[in-house]
DNA sequence: CGCGTAGTGGACCGAACGGTCAAGAATTCG
DNA sequence: CGAATTCTTGACCGTTCGGTCCACTACGCG
């Protein structure tokens, strides 16, 4: 052993997932990483090499982070309907103006940047899968209609969240924007015929 | 009078455009603009100002555009819904892949530019209004349920349709994409009940 | 045919960029 | 305590950035 690291490796990684959220990943500069980070570039390198890995490091810790939370949040909820509910209303959050750093990040790279736009694919497929066995579930609880394909709707109600997310980061009115999700909710998430 | 201009402004105004939007603001570089014009940086300066307003300008000129073909469409399609409904399946098309370019600057600047914002949201404001012009028109031909108020409809639709733009530029499979415009369509545009 | 004027293109600028590196500091272990 | 080793710091590098400027060019007009 030797001099051990005077900086919490999580810590860093937040600070500069958030810094990559507020303004993008070209208008972030080494200078505001060092400053969020409060490291030197030198450690910057050495802890996490150049500033690409350094975001696709980030990327990947925010996409796993965020995954976890779904799971947990699709899982736990006793009704899954309800899950599915919130799944609509999270854009309606405050904390919404920012967007989502992984929408944020396929609009900025995923055309010039492969592994952006691989791991935004991917990103994705694991989300709808996760909705539809929610979905699943929600059927066999007796509070969707049975027929439909359940990845068909996670994939109608992962666009409509996507489209939602969107059109929070547009300025709309937080009211309107609440009203259309439940509206959403309630065209994707119809009762059950026979209810 | 004196020398006049040996390139055509609207010509310049498209190549510059198509260069923000395959690339974004910040990753276009005035080279790259330099390059795309065939023009140098004193009369790109003398023309159009610096970076940002030529970005501002050709942002303007893609939202009236914009704006000049959904107004088209959507007046001139003789029945409403078959305008909405293929207001849903733009997204399918292979033309997205670079997405839109207002969406993509709301994304890449909403944050940091209160111009590029407020344009955003004027935009967005003004769709809703033409969508809901023929939301309006399709439930007076009797192929929309008259009760829905054809605001929170269009809202609907513009959500449900930037959330498909959005995932279509995650490299989501092509049937699938439009397999989940055609659902959302579907739930979105039910047939009136007394049909 | 020249004079005035607007347009052009590239040399040039300071600043900021991402990235490297070496010297020094802090720790463990012999 | 000293040697070995790792981490930290900031000076430094070449490049590219957005932006300015000016000598030159090409045209309309008298």
């Amino acid at each position: 052993m030797a001099r051990p690291r005077s900086f919490d490796e999580k810590q860093v990684l937040t600070a500069v997932r958030d810094q990559f959220w507020d303004a993008g990943y070209a208008a972030t500069s080494l200078e505001d990483l060092m400053r969020v980070s409060g490291l030197g570039k030198g450690s910057l390198y050495a802890a996490f090499g150049d500033k690409r890995r350094l975001f696709l490091r980030v990327l990947r810790g925010y996409t796993d982070d965020s995954h976890g939370h779904l799971r947990r949040a699709l899982a736990e909820t006793p009704r899954a309907l309800d899950a599915l509910r919130a799944l609509l209303e999270a854009p309606t959050g405050a904390t919404t103006r920012r967007g989502c750093l992984m929408a944020n990040s396929t609009c900025e790279l995923g055309n010039a940047d492969p592994d952006v736009l691989a791991h935004a694919h991917r990103t994705y497929e694991t989300s709808t899968a996760l909705i539809g066995d929610c979905v699943a579930r929600a059927q066999r609880e007796g509070d969707l209609p049975a027929g439909a394909d359940p990845i068909e709707t996670a994939r109608a109600l992962l666009a409509a969240q996507q489209g939602l997310l969107f059109m929070s980061r547009t300025g709309m009115d937080a009211a309107a924007l609440s009203a259309t999700a439940r509206s959403l909710a309630a065209q994707l998430l119809p009762d059950p015929a026979g209810d």
